[in-house]
DNA sequence: TAATACTTTAGATTAAATCTAATCTGAGGC
DNA sequence: GCCTCAGATTAGATTTAATCTAAAGTATTA
């Protein structure tokens, strides 16, 4: 995505494009690994320091609200930030805590009556398990819902 | 659940029954409706004290590890904890954070080539939107994935 | 009982994220 | 151009959630 694309894309979500929020969202499409706020902090900065800490979690915020950024919590560790591109479920690795992206497809919904008077947004499904990298040295038999 | 049934419930998986470790499991089985370590800490503590909260910490840790209570990551907000009973997804409110349980049914695992090396040890599905509280007040027309 | 392993504790500490209040920036109106 | 004001940014303090530490307590086993 080029730099005229990614101000596009701001602009037509109502964010003005600042130089910082610039620098988080295209951090973010350059860097598919799922990177944590501090990450993504130390990365905006490495190469031109401008985006202070605050900035960086603002932003983060406000790219999120926008919907242009997806937010994935993981048990016990700091959240991780993921360009919304492609369509894709979420892999955890139960070790090291990394997301990783799932190929895409359809999942059911609940029959409406479970909703009961619950407005339903959105639906992901959350795999756990071992990554590769984790899955050679650290499998042992446990399996469970 | 008996206190005899939550005893065996602890040594069944290896976890000594001590009166602290029984009273967060006992917490948890009694209030269903997913509470914060913090919540948990005050609850046990409510009627007799006796649980510091690190104590609380440890034991959820333990718990989760032994595989009888859930953790759920939510965005921006505190984890809360779930004894495992029946199979069920999770509804999360965009708005003030509660988990909630949906009705389980079967989701399809991604196709093996998708998962690579991966070992896959668990699928659950998140739904999110605006509980049945939230809803009347707070529904607006956004949806999406 | 002695040895050992497990558990708990208060309080300090860390880590993640947010808040505060001052300052800066830029688009629109004059 | 110059004002104005809403929006954005900042450094640093603060809050919150969770963990760590080191000492003391409690079971379990031999």
């Amino acid at each position: 995505m080029d730099s005229e694309a990614i101000k596009k894309c701001l602009e037509g979500s109502g964010l003005r494009c600042t130089p910082q929020r610039y620098a988080v969202m295209a951090f973010l499409i350059e860097h598919r690994g799922h990177p944590t706020a501090a990450e993504i902090f130390e990365g905006v900065n490495r190469v031109d320091p401008g985006c202070s800490r605050a900035t960086t979690y603002n932003n983060l915020r406000d790219l999120v609200e926008a919907g242009l950024v997806r937010e994935v919590a993981v048990e016990g560790r700091a959240a991780r930030f993921d360009a919304k591109g492609t369509r894709h479920h979420h892999f955890i690795c139960d070790r090291c805590g990394n997301v990783e992206d799932v190929e895409w497809y359809d999942v059911p919904g609940p029959a409406s009556k479970s909703l009961g008077k619950r407005i339903l947004r959105q639906s992901e499904v959350i795999f756990r398990g071992l990554c590769a990298k984790c899955a050679p040295r650290y499998a042992t038999g446990s399996a469970g819902l």
